[in-house]
DNA sequence: CTATTTCGTCATGGCGCTTAACAAATTAGT
DNA sequence: ACTAATTTGTTAAGCGCCATGACGAAATAG
């Protein structure tokens, strides 16, 4: 069994674990992980100074990382201070990789990340997956982690798990594909069918890819609404640094927020959902277009050209999507709004009505919009770095497995 | 973050504490005392082997626990179990007391609960508090508070903390009430005014209403979505058994949802909000009946009543507000959707529709709703629990003082 | 009445951090 | 250039906190 990804960092409360030194040990370990991971070259006295520890036991701590290979000693700073020079420590670039796998509906892509946050391996392989059984496409998979695996070992990484971004509802075990529409899957374990011999985690695209954005964004705050758009709308919900997942593993679907109650009759069940104004399928029909293969790239093209009948859809997707936001800042009062995924690159279109609606409806104290930068690349950057943050909770762990 | 984002008791540790032997120390301390609250009379044995520790370890922690009061020893267990009977252990009901206040538009209300969670005093002054100025409604709350605190020492309790209650927005900082549209009441800190020499918090009646839902529910749930409405329309999430209270601490504002984008024009800039469907001025207007005193009990009367156009109004609100949870509900996938507050006298007559307009909305998957059993008492006793809690979450600070 | 079981305590020990002192490496001042 | 001051990293001693193991105490089982 595997720790729980990207869940409470290990000082936070809730934990049932007997609260006793080896515990204290980990968590400290962890904590000088974090420190030198975010704050780049540190010596120990800067480190202890940080986490408020003694400079003595940081050195412990420090050593036993780098006898584990997660820190590396890059030898003395350049003195600009008075004082005896530090000795700069980074995480290691010969460590873990975290190895991240997408499977969109138009490609499988696999990367390795170690832990300095770099790309250090890639593989992609272009092809529709819809309505394909999931046999072929988890085996075409498979091979990409195999190569990238072998890529990464050649450059001295050794893989610490692997992180798989579905386009679908993943239960709360972390490897069950409840309802993938695009894919046409359903209740499907991909444990058995991923033979990698790694940690498995399995998750929504859209949530890995508001744990890029919180990782990797520029700016991103710690309590954010995070918006994408594949072929359905998605969407994450991050409070205080940690995605919020719901009873079910469901949390964040905007797509069957109720927009006009009375609206056309949903799928769902519903009417009127989010998903039959700003949904890829709605918002084509609304500028007149065929369905066919990359299509947002097909609508920004035609909005960059001028297209009216283009650009007043994506106005009116950009209306209805102010109108559900409206309803979740109000419920959450979250510091930003970050539009993602396929989103971001129609974002000059799509904005000024959202915003529009948004401020009218939360009168004064509003909230910000951002526009994602990592854009398509933020779901399969997410799950390689979902390992990764792994490793940084909890090095010790890491250290069991040598 | 360290600490429960329930506890914005100023006593709150800051959030980045170096993990010492110190803390450990104060940890177990906390498990220790949430333990035997939870599950009663418990020996020492039995709290050790639930919390993990040694039975040494506890025995320790223990006796310092009674030292400061926090624990009281009850004498020999009478059990037919084998072997020496333990020494059940209770929480003290004589150490510290949480007072709770509830700054209402209609009433003052002030109590005392001891760390078992028994009122051990009250106080109530009924008489509208809506638009007078915030001097003489504060001086009259920090009359009774003083009488209930002289009440609660005479048992012997002495005061931990104060939590006032009151019907509108709340800063992050616990002080500052932001907007109190039914006191009339804006951007007014009321910490010189509550001169009370105690720890002072201020929240949002709706947040501490859900969160003695959270702590004396029933069967709830630690994710939740509680729905409350005194005059607007209150709300809060909680999620694994925190409260969410958002950047500005205005999570949860239900009121302002969009529930048909092209409805009525709202005083808060938007249109057809769910305050102008459910909330109680809409709701009396749509049943024909004046405003005054005590309307939700002339609403439940005339329902109970069999008034058709009564129950059209609450039929119609209870749409309103299925269609506003059908929204928070794909947004947050809670365990649960509690209706507390005023609402609860009215449940027999909005659940129906509010239950029909989410299950058809959320197809299958749904959630349950459950009415409180709390009701119009859930704001007072949160209040002067949460003070308990703080206790509870970290006994050495309490040591500390005495 | 004895054996067994469980509880609470005590003495001992290990682990992990702090304190204090020191050598090493740099800058600042004369 | 040489000394003083400053900062780093290491080392040894010490202390706090929990684990271990043994013990007496208090109940039940036979």
């Amino acid at each position: 069994m595997t720790a729980p990804l990207h869940e409470a960092h290990p000082s936070s409360p809730g934990r049932r674990l007997p609260d006793t030194q080896q515990g204290m040990r980990r968590r400290n370990l962890a904590r000088v992980m974090h420190t030198v991971s975010a704050e780049g070259p540190l010596s120990r006295a800067a480190v202890a100074s940080r986490i408020g520890l003694t400079r003595a036991a940081v050195s412990t701590l420090v050593d036993e990382l780098i006898r584990t290979g997660l820190l590396e000693e890059l030898g003395p700073e350049r003195p600009g201070r008075v004082g005896r020079p530090g000795s700069a420590l980074t995480v290691s670039g010969r460590g873990p990789a975290g190895i991240g796998a997408e499977i969109g509906v138009d490609h499988l892509a696999v990367c390795a990340v170690d832990l300095r946050g770099a790309v250090r391996a890639r593989a992609v392989r272009h092809g529709t997956n819809r309505g394909r059984p999931p046999q072929p496409v988890l085996g075409e998979l498979t091979a990409l982690v195999g190569q990238v695996v072998a890529e990464a070992e050649r450059e001295g990484l050794w893989p610490a798990g692997l992180a798989v971004a579905v386009p679908g509802l993943v239960a709360r075990d972390a490897r069950t594909v409840v309802r993938a529409p695009n894919l046409d899957w359903h209740d499907l374990d991909l444990g058995p069918l991923i033979p990698a011999r790694l940690p498995l985690t399995v998750d929504n695209e859209a949530n890995f890819g508001s744990l890029a954005e919180l990782w990797l964004g520029e700016a991103t705050p710690r309590d954010f609404l995070h918006v994408s758009a594949e072929i359905g709308i998605g969407g994450a919900v991050v409070v205080d640094g940690r995605l919020l997942r719901g009873t079910h593993g469901f949390a964040g679907e905007l797509g069957h927020v109720p927009v006009r109650p009375d609206g056309p009759e949903c799928a769902c069940g519903g009417r009127g959902c989010l998903e039959q104004y700003a949904g890829e399928e709605a918002v084509l029909r609304a500028a007149g277009l065929p369905p066919g293969q990359d299509r947002v790239g097909l609508l920004a093209e035609r909005a960059a050209q001028g297209d009216t009948e283009v650009r007043d859809a994506l106005g009116e997707a950009g209306t209805a999507l102010g109108i559900a936001l409206t309803g979740a800042v109000n419920l959450l009062d979250p510091q930003a709004v970050v539009v993602g995924g396929a989103l971001a690159a129609l974002a000059p279109w799509l904005l000024p009505s959202l915003e529009r609606e948004l401020a009218r409806r939360t009168a004064g104290r509003g909230c910000a919009v951002a526009v994602s930068r990592l854009g398509p690349e933020g779901p399969l950057l997410g799950a390689a770095h979902s390992v990764v943050r792994a490793v940084l909770d909890d090095p010790a762990a890491v250290a069991e497995r040598v």
